[in-house]
DNA sequence: ATACGATTGTGACATATGTCAATTGATTCT
DNA sequence: AGAATCAATTGACATATGTCACAATCGTAT
């Protein structure tokens, strides 16, 4: 078993106990794919028909708004980038992700999650689970957006998610948290 | 079968197929119970061991930052709430769950939910359904919260749930757009 | 009907943040 | 190395929004 399969596979446990045998009747489904810096793994108008765990590297989500690039997620390795909506729902996506760091991911497509579903409710609680850890980071992401300085935004992003500071451009993050690249940059300059 | 449980069974048949014995199962488990406007279902400090359906009334989730309330949700008839966090966990609830009209709700504990989980998978389909559907909620609460003027959450909020306008005080409403009281009103006699 | 408390609306002012333009600094490509 | 492109910083200014104080309005209980 490769590298990119033994991480995936502690990350599942991680979230799960799961035996042997339900995890390996997933192996034939997984493809592990290199990305380049820059790339995409899904655009605006695309359905999102894979589930994407980053095995290395670094994803952002976006989309575009009155002609602006709003960053809505930042995904590094060991974690798993989507448009959860497009997934879910097998819908037109509105979001972009693109690859800000060479990467190597493992993905899965929506049909062979359904299949596995099927196969063993294991994978319907994975995904029960993973999707309730996702609700917990959009809320407190809600939480930080509606009644903080951006002076405070940018502080809680530096004590939370400190890596993403030190590995994404400032005027991706700016958006992230919901303030103009300019006054980034200004509460930076004060700080240090 | 009383209305309560009928409307419940609607409710869950709408996001998922469910056969008549499977949901039956449930039925000793649900309890239903009149809340009187103003009484908690929840405050911070609890275990939130219990998820809720609305059958009829509106109750608005909160917790307190700064010595301040802030709104986060409003969940009206026919609706879950809970404080998803403390629920799936098991841990401490920064959150209030408050009546803020006289309700009846159908109620559910963890350790029951637990219970049916394991009795047919079903019953984790439909909540890893609700708990996607709980993420598009917030994520489309994160889109307008972070790049919208405080007019623009107001028109947004009015044209998306104006239930929740009509029903819920101003002051309530400013909070959860992320606008001081104040604010709001100007927005409001402007707009009139 | 009156009185009380809670809610909402207004005015004056301070300030945080956005916008636009220009400059500097960093990367990439040939 | 130099040119070209892209990213980050800075200044000047406009404006949206928050804060505080007070007035008006509404709803409820007596």
């Amino acid at each position: 078993m490769n590298a990119e399969i033994e991480k995936i596979k502690s990350y599942i446990t991680d979230v799960i106990q799961m035996d042997d045998s339900t995890f390996n009747s997933a192996l034939d489904y997984f493809v592990v794919k290199d990305i380049k810096k820059g790339d995409y793994v899904l655009r605006e108008g695309q359905i999102c028909d894979r589930i994407t765990y980053i095995s290395t590297g670094l994803f952002r989500t976006f989309h575009i708004k009155n002609g602006n690039e709003i960053n809505t997620c930042f995904c590094m390795e060991n974690s798993i980038t989507s448009s959860l909506e497009s997934l879910v729902n097998q819908t037109v996506s509105k979001e972009y992700i693109q690859a800000i760091e060479d990467a190597t991911i493992v993905s899965l497509s929506h049909k062979n999650l359904m299949k596995l579903y099927q196969f063993n409710p294991k994978w319907e609680s994975l995904s029960r689970l993973l999707t309730e850890k996702e609700c917990a980071r959009l809320s407190e992401r809600i939480d930080t957006l509606s009644f903080e300085t951006a002076k405070e935004k940018y502080l809680h992003l530096l004590k939370n998610q400190p890596k993403i500071i030190q590995r994404v451009a400032i005027q991706h993050i700016a958006s992230y948290i919901g303030v103009s690249r300019e006054t980034l940059s200004r509460i930076r300059s004060k700080i240090s």
